[in-house]
DNA sequence: TAAAAATACTCCATAGGTATTTTAT
DNA sequence: ATAAAATACCTATGGAGTATTTTTA
């Protein structure tokens, strides 16, 4: 479970588009696109169904507060240790 | 802020050792050494106060429910996504 | 002086990049 | 036809290993 990824993941379930979220993640296209590609060959789901509009699958809307927390998490940890 | 390094950081608290800590998580002495020094890094902080007795410092002390949840978090998030 | 942790390397997996192709509207 | 995502390929970083050297009770 890479918080790089889960943070492409949130790029993109915002802006429902991966050329935007790379932008937002100050990243290229393919490297957001594999990222988010190696999320859903871990979690072994589609996280996204890709079309003009790309939008979240069940398991992605499922995943989306959890990854939300993961995030928040890892920054009170940053914080609790300084 | 890596999974694998907190869960490092979390095996020594466990066992206030490195090498005890390293062969629970099936990775070498070294190994697990330079993880919670890249972790300490990160944090700009020493996490061990190394001796006879490995023991946490106070940031240690401080990262380590946080460090619990994270882990926790991790585990939600994936069962969450099937 | 004997244990435990640190250091010095080597290796390899993979995150990230550029260029290009494929796909869907 | 065109914009967006996928694919192919390359590079470089760093996680993990083995061997060895400090440390410190």
């Amino acid at each position: 479970m890479n918080l790089t990824f889960l943070r492409y993941f949130l790029a993109v379930a915002d802006t429902s588009s991966f050329t935007v979220a790379a932008e937002r993640c100050h990243v290229t296209q393919p490297t957001l696109s594999s990222g988010v590609a190696r999320l859903e060959e871990e979690l072994g789901t589609r996280l996204f169904d890709r079309g003009r509009r790309t939008r979240l699958t069940i398991a992605g809307q499922r995943l989306l507060p959890h990854a939300r927390d993961d995030r928040g998490m890892a920054g009170r940890a940053r914080r609790a240790a300084r």
